[in-house]
DNA sequence: TTGTATGCGTTATCAT
DNA sequence: ATGATAACGCATACAA
């Protein structure tokens, strides 16, 4: 029994006695072609079970319909909606996403970036700004068009789509200020390739020292987004000399492992010791007292940017640029200073 | 000023002073070809920042190293860890994940089989074993291997990597029972178009008849994997004329939302009312009590998957047929039944 | 409206 | 070790 290859376009046109163009046209113009070649040609399709080879169009039409996006990492919450949503609006242009995860790491993602152009994605979709030159390079001589997101620190000629991350974290800490704290400190990412949290930490250190304290005194941990980890880093920072009155954290996991950790060490949240934290995921209110946190407009930050890619993918010139709007949520897990 | 095209195999070979076949060894097989040359060809692919064209490749190549996979939704931590652990085993072995999501809807997947399927996928990763049996002729029809997770209930022909849902929560409904609970209530995900769902709750119809209960009474409360959702589905089931003592879900967002808003109720768990979850996400940890679930092993599940998938990718004929343990988690949400 | 013919960029076979 | 050349399957410019 021979090993029976998928029909091609040759088949359905010898099946439906037409010319393969008048069977191409039928796919991608049916308008341009006779109604009755065309059902012709359609059951042709039909009765063959056949589909267009990926390859060949790719290779005539010079575009693969695929966007690609590297993402720090799947396995969290911390992506998932704003994905969900880019994914969804690209859908509905009609591009497929492809996606990959970087595990926060600067060569995997360049590695990443580089499988995904093999793979041939027309355009990319990147996390932060934090990459090196020669992938920047590559990028402009593959011409491949690409958006950032969850950030607007980019050169003006680069397409973005994010927020303040410093700013958000300047209005939290210049809200715990007004309540009295003055013993600050702040469990983050790893900042060493994430300019996302050294945004958040340099909002800290700014709203402080407007307020006339030292930011140098400010400590800082540097954890990855897990429960268990922001509660070590709680466990040391309560240790310091000065513990701290508020704990400001660069994300809602790292800030319900601190909660539950400071109630598991007998301190009342935030009576004892206020926490806050970024993100607004559903984590937020799920621990007790609900976490008051940074609100960042996840859904509408993929949406924005699948329209951006899509127009740059469409040839447009100017780059978008767009900066949403954060909020703050005041929930439980910010009170005043104790006394 | 000349739209100058990206630059090809010919360019390369010009620029060396070779022929393209002495490049497409170059790349493919550098063992093939003098050092000399190589090196000649090496620098041109430098200069020129070539990089092979993937249409002409997957054209010749009748392969396009792309895989995908059709999840409910990418919006919910429920899938994501097995399908960062897919995707991961998936890039060690050389091949890139394509990701779309159905929104749990069977027309919606089976547009997006077929879309994954026109974007040239070699493989697919399917969930659950429910879907029109046209588009399982479509799969043959087209030769695309496939596998499915998170169930083991599919024909013997299939490749799947799952676990037992309907066993899993029938242990977890026998202990209940040993607590001495006797009137039960479900919250479940929509059964209409999940396999899943349903196959848990015969595992709980299937223990309380064993122990000589009337199955028909369970109270079944079918509703989104949302936190406010499953709130109002407990205010339901306590409404009712005989409340249940205990609250089997079908997931730990759904019973992290019963245990919020039974608590919000005046309500203690576990001594007013039990509640069981499913899945050991994050969130069964965050709550508290903590929850007492099934703990499904997902990073293992979407591993085997994608070894499962290569090795159809590759030709193997017997389909893998992996069915993992799960486990009880006891922990605070499960206790025994009020007197 | 339909058919003919060409080229897309690569791999692989067969010579040399 | 290297080169010429034939596919691969499709879209499209041009002819009829």
């Amino acid at each position: 029994m021979a090993e029976s290859a998928l029909p091609t376009l040759e088949d359905v046109a010898r099946l439906a006695g037409v010319s393969t163009a008048t069977v191409s046209r039928c796919l991608n113009a049916p308008e341009r072609v006779a109604s009755a070649t065309r059902e012709r040609v359609e059951n042709a399709v039909d009765t063959l079970g056949y589909a267009p080879n990926f390859g060949a169009r790719a290779l005539v039409m010079r575009r693969t319909g695929i966007v690609g996006a590297v993402i720090p990492t799947l396995a969290s919450a911390i992506f998932s909606r704003g994905i969900q949503a880019f994914q969804h609006e690209l859908d509905r242009a009609g591009w497929t996403l492809v996606l990959a995860s970087s595990d926060s790491n600067r060569e995997t993602e360049a590695r990443q970036i580089r499988a995904l152009i093999a793979r041939g994605v027309d355009g990319l979709f990147l996390v932060g700004a934090e990459r090196d030159e020669a992938v920047y390079r590559f990028l402009m001589q593959r011409k491949t068009p690409f958006v950032i997101g969850w950030t607007t620190d980019v050169p003006a000629d680069q397409a973005c789509v994010g927020f303040d991350n410093a700013g958000a974290m300047e209005a939290m800490t210049t809200r715990a200020l007004s309540l009295g704290h003055r013993r600050f400190a702040v469990i983050s990412a790893p900042l060493a390739q994430n300019d996302r949290a050294r945004g958040r930490v340099a909002g800290v250190r700014a709203a402080i020292a407007r307020a006339g304290l030292d930011p140098d005194t400010l400590a800082i941990e540097e954890v990855p987004y897990e429960l268990g980890a922001a509660g070590d880093a709680v466990d040391r920072l309560l240790a310091a000399e000065a513990a701290p009155t508020v704990v400001m954290c660069g994300n809602d996991v790292q800030a319900a492992g601190a909660i539950r950790r400071a109630q598991q060490r007998g301190l009342r949240v935030p009576e004892d010791l206020s926490i806050t934290g970024f993100d607004n995921l559903e984590h937020a209110q799920l621990v007790d007292p609900a976490i008051t946190t940074v609100d960042v407009p996840h859904v509408q930050m993929g949406t924005r940017a699948a329209q951006a890619l899509v127009e740059a993918l469409r040839g447009d010139e100017q780059p978008a640029r767009v900066t949403l709007p954060v909020s703050l949520v005041m929930r439980g897990s910010l009170g005043p200073a104790p006394a």
